[in-house]
DNA sequence: AGCACGCCGACT
DNA sequence: GTCGGCGTGCTC
């Protein structure tokens, strides 16, 4: 009998797979499928693979070769198109397949027992079925149906969705054209916040899973989705209100979540849902796009230009590139939905490769768009952080009954801890940055690094017991607005005060509750968040961002400002008759920046931004990779650095000096980059799998990582 | 990455 | 006398 050998990939960082001998148990027991999950020997351990392969011969010495050990055969193999997504990335993003494909399953899966997979399994066969009506369970959905059903017409609601709210006629149109699209179809659904880009997404998936059960007649065997729709939002926070729509909308779907934030049973249960083909709809944050969905027919990326997309450690995949390059793999419709798409989508929709769907009205009755005005900080002076105008449209608020909040991108009580008599300040001994004063939980703390220590007393180096909070952070201005204020009912959300696991989510039910007049808030409450009773929101510092040399910070203040402006008025008018007011302070009113957002000119502002790209040469008209080098001692790491620019040379690829990072130090490593640049992807592609190959020879200490397409440089 | 083996300092 | 520091070497 021949001799078969299964390749196997395991979570390591070596790039390449490991070949194991299988040996049946009985003589019909076939050999693993490729997908399938399987137990092998690794060293002195043992480990989860996935068999990516079946080969007859290896160049490996007979005796190094060891026999699988077991075979998940509970679990049904994952999909080739699932396999091919993996090594996609791989390649794409210069990684060992197994570091792609077993750090998306559930621990639970890749555990060396069995016994927490049984258990998914078992769950799943109860907790599948439709949960509102008991006498629907376990029972067979579409034969069902069809025992009710007319014989002769096709049943016009196999999965009961129910009726759709009416649709404006922008919504319909795009509707109609993602649920329309033949194969695969890249579609942005620009749109401003309040549009009821949500609405589109539910009926275009409706439209989809009703159109797929209905071509599967009633033979689809009980439990499984006739389709599955993937619907990615940036952060955890927002799924749980976006998965209570969802489900209230379609009470008969089988709707799981999928984010970094489930117990390790739920992940287990709901990635399996998924894979089995279970689950309609599968909702969550960036790792899901790489779950398994044997059926998916829709992806959706709400807010597609958001930076959360991008993974920023181990694998640094964009989930939304994937999106797109998997929706290609299997001929279907992804929606990247925004108000502010990132300039590669914007420039690929400029360019006619994706489809634009256009919504310019608010959805809900009256809401309009909110009115955006710039305070002078020259003219009206802030005291403690506010000026006279934004504390006097917040009374007015108050006064209306009305929510006011504002954003303030900066954590803590002040950025840094000074002592006015011998100009100490609070430098982190580990990196190149300041400890931060946190006043409610009494500690200085380290942004970079997470060293904490107790506010000192006195001054460390001169005993001066008058130190200074200088500058001013979210815990600041709640004291502030707390003393202007001393009626009101000011709540801080920021990540300090959510810390703690579902303390986020109680903190925006009692924002929608109205228990809460004033919010104050970092990026975390800018985001997604539909607050009915809000019409003012105040952005209270927001000109650093203006002269970054992060040539990208332009692109995201403003995609930054647009949303924390969304979120006012989005229900419909103020007491008093207005729409939805923004107040941005800042010492540049006439910056073009400020003045687009306050036209709500998207347009206008991506153009220019395009233009200035194409003219500097950075992307979407360039391509680039960064080679990231950390050692004790910057130089260290600089002489590697420089080492790689002269391994290999192309003449496509433009190699950069190598530069230290705007921060060297951090938690007592220094860092250094590298950045190549290139017109093509393909020409990079190649060239960095060529480069990469030596650069695994050169013997170094410096701890090393390439990244593709960086976004933070 | 794990997880070993392998040689040199402070402790039950 | 051992426990343990992290250098370096290997994983089909």
């Amino acid at each position: 009998m021949e001799q078969r050998l299964l390749q196997v990939a395991l979570d390591t960082p070596l790039h390449t797979v490991f070949d194991y001998r299988w040996q049946a148990a009985t003589e019909n027991e076939p050999i693993p499928a490729i997908g399938q999950l399987v137990v092998v020997p690794f060293g002195r351990r043992e480990a989860v693979g996935v068999v990516v392969g079946h080969v007859a011969q290896t160049e490996l010495e007979a005796g190094k070769i060891k026999d699988v050990i077991a075979v998940r055969h509970q679990l049904p193999p994952l999909s080739a198109h699932w396999l091919a997504l993996c090594g996609f990335a791989a390649d794409y993003y210069q990684r060992p397949l197994g570091e792609v494909m077993l750090p998306g399953l559930p621990k639970n899966l890749r555990a060396l027992t069995t016994v927490a997979l049984d258990k998914a399994l078992k769950a799943l066969g109860r907790l599948t079925a439709p949960k509102k009506s008991k006498a629907r369970r376990k029972t067979d959905l579409h034969s069902e149906v069809q025992a009710d059903a007319p014989a002769t017409l096709p049943p016009p609601d196999p999965l009961q969705l129910g009726a759709a709210p009416p649709l404006n006629a922008a919504q319909q149109e795009a509707v109609q054209a993602i649920a329309g699209a033949q194969g695969f179809a890249p579609l942005l659904l620009y749109g401003v916040t309040g549009s009821g880009k949500t609405e589109v997404y539910l009926q275009a998936a409706a439209a989809i899973l009703q159109r797929a059960a209905q071509e599967a007649g009633q033979s689809q065997p009980g439990q499984a989705a006739p389709a599955q729709i993937l619907v990615l939002v940036p952060e955890i926070n927002l799924t749980p209100q976006l998965e209570g729509n969802i489900r209230a909308r379609f009470p008969h779907l089988n709707v799981v979540a999928l984010h970094s934030g489930l117990a390790e049973g739920e992940r287990a249960r709901n990635w399996l849902a998924a894979h089995l083909g279970q689950a309609h709809i599968v909702l969550g944050t960036r790792l899901a796009i790489l779950a398994s969905l044997p059926t998916l027919k829709l992806i959706v990326i709400d807010e597609e230009h958001d930076p959360s997309y991008k993974q920023q450690e181990g694998l640094r995949y964009s989930a939304r590139d994937l999106a797109v390059w998997r929706a290609h793999q299997l001929g279907i419709p992804v929606v990247l939905g925004s108000a502010t798409p990132s300039l590669e989508t914007w420039q690929h929709a400029q360019a006619g490769r994706y489809r634009r769907l256009e919504l310019r009205q608010r959805a809900a009755q009256q809401a309009v768009l909110p009115s955006v005005k710039v305070i002078d900080m020259e003219r009206d002076k802030p005291v403690d952080g506010l000026t006279s105008t934004l504390v006097a449209a917040v009374r007015k608020r108050l006064e209306q009954g009305e929510q006011s909040l504002l954003f303030l991108n900066r954590r803590g009580y002040a950025p840094v801890l000074a002592c006015d008599a011998c100009g100490w300040i609070s430098n982190c001994m580990r990196c190149d940055a300041f400890m931060v004063v946190h006043r409610p939980e009494r500690r200085l703390r380290c942004h970079h690094c997470s060293l904490e220590l107790q506010i000192p007393r006195a001054c460390p180096t001169c005993g001066n017991v008058d130190l200074q909070p200088l500058g001013r952070g979210t815990q600041r201005v709640e004291e502030g607005l707390q003393a202007i204020f001393p009626e009101a009912r000011v709540l801080r959300i920021d990540a300090d005060s959510t810390r703690l696991k579902g303390s986020a989510q109680s903190a925006f039910d009692s924002v929608h509750r109205g228990e809460v007049d004033i919010l104050i808030g970092t990026q975390m409450v800018a985001k997604g968040h539909d607050f009915k009773k809000l019409t003012l929101v105040g952005v209270l510092n927001p000109d650093t961002a203006l002269f970054s040399h992060d040539y990208r910070a332009s692109e995201r203040l403003f995609a930054q400002l647009m949303q924390v402006a969304g979120r006012a008025g989005r229900a419909g008018l103020s007491a008093d008759g207005s729409s939805g007011e923004v107040l941005i302070q800042t010492r540049y009113p006439h910056h073009p920046l400020y003045q687009a957002v306050m036209r709500h000119d998207y347009d206008g502002f991506a153009g220019d931004l395009l233009q200035e790209r194409r003219q500097a040469y950075f992307p979407p008209f360039m391509y680039q990779a960064l080679l990231r080098a950390e050692a004790r001692e910057l130089e260290t790491a600089m002489d590697f650095l420089k080492q790689a620019a002269h391994l290999l040379e192309a003449p496509a690829i433009t190699i950069n000096e190598p530069i230290p990072m705007t921060l060297v130090r951090v938690a007592n490593v220094e860092r250094a980059q590298l950045l190549l640049e290139c017109p093509s992807r393909p020409a990079l592609q190649g060239f960095l799998k060529q480069w990469l190959a030596l650069l695994r020879q050169v013997k170094t200490r410096v701890r090393w990582s390439l990244e593709v397409d960086p976004v933070d440089i």
